[in-house]
This record gives C-alpha cells, structure tokens and sequence, in this order.
DNA sequence: CTAGTTATGTAACAGAATGCAACAAAATCT
DNA sequence: AGATTTTGTTGCATTCTGTTACATAACTAG
C-alpha cells in the first residue's frame, strides 16, 4: 500500500487537528471527519484505507456509527475512547472494530496499531477476495474479476498482459479519483503481499498506462477511459457497474 | 491422508513465515493466517486438517477463538503460546485444545506433536465411519482422491502419471492461491516423506505443470484452470467442489 | 503571443520469465 | 534384458516488462 489514507473521526477540533498532524507527519494521509455525515462522503468517495472513530461523538454515537459501517462497508475501524475500562473495549469489538485504543495514547502506540491493522486487512483481503466473484462493467468493457477476462464492448475477448491485469484491477478500484504513479506502483506490486517497492524506477507506469491504453481504448490518441490527470498522475474516468455473479 | 493440511494461526508475519516455511520443508501443506477472520475462511473452505493457533493474537484472544472453532467445527487444534506457565498450558486443555506447545519450541518437538495429533484425529474420524476419500470437482473435471481416477468433463477417463496426480494434488488443496516453485516442488516431494532433495534442480517444475495443462486444459496454449503467476509461480484458478463418497 | 520549461506519449531496445520441443536418464513393465 | 513410459534437462522461441531517448503537448514567465 503506497500511502495509507487514514479518517479521523472525532468532533473536537483540537483533538482532530493533534491526531491528523501527528499521522501526517508520519506518512499517511489524514482526513479529518467530525460526524458521520463526512465519514459517510469520504468513504463513499472510496478512497479510505483505515477509520479512527472516537466513541464519543457529541451527540451521535461512535458505536452505533461502528455497526453501521461495519454492516455497509468494508474499511478497518480502530475505536478510539477516553474510556479505557474493559467493558469498553469488549463493545468495541463487538460492534466489529478490528482494534480499540484509549485516550490518552502513546503516539507510537497508536502508529503501531495503525499499522497493525493495516498489514492485517491487506492480508485478509488477499485470502478472502475470492468469495464474491465480482464482474465489472465500463463503457461497454466486462472484466470479470473472477477468470480475469475482458471482453471488449463488440465481446471479444482481448488479452491482458499480467501487469496490465493488476493495473486495471487497480483502476477499478478507485474509479473517478486520480492516483499518482507511486500510488499506482505499489498497489501493483501489493498483489501478492508486501513485495519490493519497485518504484522510483522510472516512466514504468507511464509505458504500462499506455499500453493498457492501447487494447482498451477506442481511440488511444484521446483516452475516454483511462485519462491522464496533468501533474498528479491518472484517473479511471468513466462509471462501473458491479455485478456479482 | 496424503498431505496434511495445516492452518498456522498467528499475528506476527515472521513467526507466521517461519512456521509455515518449516512445516511445508517437512511435507506439510501450510496456510498463513493472522487472525479469526482469515481463519474462518480457511476452515469454511473445508481444506484444514489441523490448527496451529497462537494464544496471545495482538488484540484477539486466541483462547477464545479454540473455543469457539470448537463450539462450531471438529478441527484438531493445537495452541502455542509464548507463555509456558502451567496454568496457561491447563486453560489451553480447558478451550478444547488437543495439545500445547510453548514458545520457542524445537522444531522436531512440533513435528511429534502435529503427527501425534494427526494420527488420534484420523483415527477418531474412522471410528465414526468418517471416511477421508474425497472426490473433487472442478470446472467439469472430476479428481477421485482414492482411486486416483480423472475424468474429463466428457467423463472420459484421463490417465496421469504420478507426478502429475502430486501436482495435482497439491494444487487442489491451495485453490486461489499463487505457488511458487519451490512450494510446488517441495510439497510434491512431501509426498511419500523422504526430504527434498531435489529442488534447485531448473526447470522441471515448469515441464511438468506444461504437461498437466496438455492433459486437462481445453486449450493449453490459454490455461484457465493451471494459470501462471509471471514472478511468482503459478495458480489453480477456478473453483473446487468437494463431496465425500 | 513567444520562447523556454516541464510533463507525458511512445517507439525501440534489452533483460528476464515462460512455453515447449527434443533429447537423455530413470523407472517400470514384460 | 529389451521395450515402454515417465521425468528431468537443455536450448531456443516467444512473451512480458522496465528503461531510454526522443517527440509532443501543456504550462509559465515575460
């Protein structure tokens, strides 16, 4: 995973601000959410790797909010609370939080558990992707997640190369939001588990986008589906439609 | 039983890499997990023989799950622990756990244990009239595990060589997940029980799933049940059904 | 608007991985 | 033993993938 997009959830300004910069200044991307109407848009805008949900949210419940995600969603949630007796933290994982931790926390306690949870739902997803047998459906293209084939909008059958494979698959995952090529290559390479960072080789992606570009775009000149996104990197831009077979 | 399949259950990658490493150099089949849910999974697809479990799993407790998998499955489970108290070992015994190893433990002292384990589960399940001889079904295709007999969709009778059955063998208890090499190799040589000694060796792991492609694939030159993982190895690719005879 | 700067597209190349036919060694059968 | 089948090895063809170099396109400062 490139750079994990963490979402803070909590509904003190001072508290959000202390966490997000804490994060930031160690890698990840912070966003900060105070009620669970911005959870809800940033999650639905697909790019979330991890939630920190405070358990006391004003008026709103961090609990409640937990189960409903958990039931909706498949994000990793660390509970976080002022409260550290145990019957909380067994709440906690009742309502399907993958970790609990207390405030006040150890800043590096809570960089290890970040990181903890993240290394666990990379793995899990890997060895559970194969449940739901997903097929994809873009501007006429199927992929079929399952086989691995694609069908071109006249059903032929066009052949991926391996890489381009793993790199449609990581369009498909986050359609409409542009991704750097740093993003890009480490989701590539996070097929099979925490493999070398092959980046900061070079124009790898560039020529891989490209050649993607050629068996999948009616006209490679003026890409209608795989367009470039000028000083950030490049953006899957048109709808899917999921089916699960 | 012909390769035992054993499920190592613990939340540090290394240990996890190591125990698995060890158990397939010794002719075991080893599948990493990290926590309940990937356990789950693994134990849903009904391809575990024995559970390794570790009893401190970061925030889970692995004294819990034994006694829920006990609750709801009939897999032997052995705990391991890096805590050798006695009353540690006697609440291991309390969940349900078959056995109780402590951490660091001699590698061979595993081993005895695993067998030991092993054979009182088979046994057990013949007293019940459980009989091990599975037949698996995929794509069309129909492997007897007991007679060793494949049929092709057609129900023509296909006739493998030995190296080719093992291979096939070993594939079906890893559906989905990439093999490299060296896996294939040594769990083929696990076979019987003698060590490996013939890894290393070049290319015959390559010849070999080529001609197991020849015998069972509609068209060898585009595999859709034995596909190859480029830089890793390669995958059993589709479903598999298992009934009992 | 123009010239310079930077980012992107892409063809050509090279190294690596894989498929596979042909051969040879080993094992198995008669 | 001799014949037959199986299995590993080798060399070459093919495919895949990253790098490089150069051509364009997009932007910026004047």
């Amino acid at each position: 995973m490139a750079i994990p997009r963490i979402l803070v959830v909590d509904d003190d300004p001072d508290m959000r601000q202390m966490m997000t910069q804490f994060l930031r200044q160690n890698g990840s991307i912070a966003l900060p959410a105070a009620n669970e109407m911005e959870v809800r848009s940033h999650i639905d805008a697909g790019r979330v790797d991890l939630v920190l949900l405070d358990v006391m949210l004003g008026d709103e419940n961090g609990l409640e909010i937990c189960k409903r995600l958990r039931r909706e969603q498949d994000v990793p949630i660390i509970m976080v609370s002022a409260l550290s007796a145990d019957h909380q933290r067994m709440e906690g994982y009742a309502v399907g939080a993958d970790d609990y931790i207390a405030k006040p926390f150890n800043p590096n306690l809570l960089l290890a558990r970040v990181k903890a949870v993240l290394s666990r739902a990379r793995r899990s997803a890997s060895l559970v992707h194969r449940r739901n047998t997903k097929t994809f459906h873009f501007d006429g293209w199927t992929y079929d997640a399952k086989t691995g084939d694609v069908l071109s909008p006249v059903k032929v059958q066009v052949a991926l190369s391996h890489r381009e494979t793993a790199l449609l698959q990581v369009l498909l995952a986050n359609p409409h939001i542009p991704l750097t090529r740093e993003e890009i290559a480490t989701n590539l390479d996070a097929t099979g588990e925490g493999q070398s960072p092959s980046e900061a080789t070079g124009r790898a992606i560039d020529v891989l986008v490209g050649r993607l570009r050629n068996k999948i775009e009616a006209n490679p000149k003026e890409p209608q589906i795989l367009k470039t996104e000028r000083g950030v990197g490049y953006v899957f831009a048109v709808d899917i439609a999921v089916s699960d077979t």
